[in-house]
DNA sequence: GCTGGCTTTGACGTCGACGTCAAGGTCTAC
DNA sequence: GTAGACCTTGACGTCGACGTCAAAGCCAGC
């Protein structure tokens, strides 16, 4: 199979299998005439790396499970390698979910926060009274001027 | 103030602030030998902007707060603007972090089912008996040849 | 006057996973 | 024998938010 079969069998690229081969994460044998000739392992070695990037893992982290598979394992993941990637990625989404997730309830706040004092602001006075300290005029932002300082003088 | 000292109250670099500066996000006025020269306002853009990105927004996405505070009100989230760029930001949160849980979810699937079948293959035989149909020798990967194809002959 | 610390502009580098274009070789079908 | 569909390598572009380096200007203190 050549290169554009591959990829389209993998719904992806002849660039990305070019760029796979470039890191020497999926190599390619060469027919005589030069062309990439692909196979069922190299197939399945891509499907596994494809899956992995769609759980967002880096091309350097799916390294473990092609190397695995091409070991001669039945799977990507039952190498040791593997599994230790997994728990990384693991962790490491536990973090960014949960960053993400302390930011999203920051952002809802602000959010509710805006929504009611512009809702307070507009209609000529706050009609459902809040606890809200009421904008400040202090600390109200004075508009750009085209001051021309001169330094010290 | 120059341009670092504004750089170190608000935490960040001289190179930060400059990049800003050639996006229109925050222009400096200059003094008469050409420095950049901040005041306490352009503190509080600063601020904004940093508090934001933090927040996981990009730079463009706080231009509405910017200019909100810009065009003198208390606060960068005092506009209708900046308000649809906290829902359209919320809904991506949404988005993502629903993505993430979905892939924390089954990646761990994939780790446990992966330690469960590397426990039954080292000690000489599943000792737990499980539900699993056992790696199928058929469509384990042959090892990588030599095989030296010349197209079709 | 000179060293050292600030500043200026300009421009290229980084990271990741490719996209896109160019110039050319190969093969099949008509 | 030629159009068209495939393939090759090489190299630059993309997106974002800066980092880093270079060459030079400005200013305070000694």
């Amino acid at each position: 199979m050549r290169i554009g079969e591959l990829a389209e069998q993998a719904g992806t690229t002849t660039r990305t299998l070019r760029h796979y081969e470039s890191l020497g994460l999926l190599p390619a044998r060469r027919s005589g005439n030069g062309y990439r000739t692909y196979d069922e392992d190299d197939l399945r070695l891509l499907q596994q790396i494809r899956t992995l990037q769609d759980f967002g893992f880096g091309l350097e982290e799916t390294r473990p499970f092609v190397d695995c598979l091409r070991a001669g394992h039945p799977a990507g993941d039952a190498c040791p390698a593997s599994l230790e990637v997994y728990r990384r990625k693991l962790a490491e989404l536990d973090e960014v979910i949960e960053r993400l997730r302390r930011v999203r309830e920051e952002v809802g706040l602000q959010l509710a926060r805006a929504e009611m004092e512009l809702a307070a602001d507009l209609p000529g006075g706050p009609p459902p009274r809040c606890a809200f300290s009421p904008p400040d005029p202090e600390r109200a932002f004075s508009p750009p001027d085209t001051e021309q300082e001169t330094s010290t003088p």
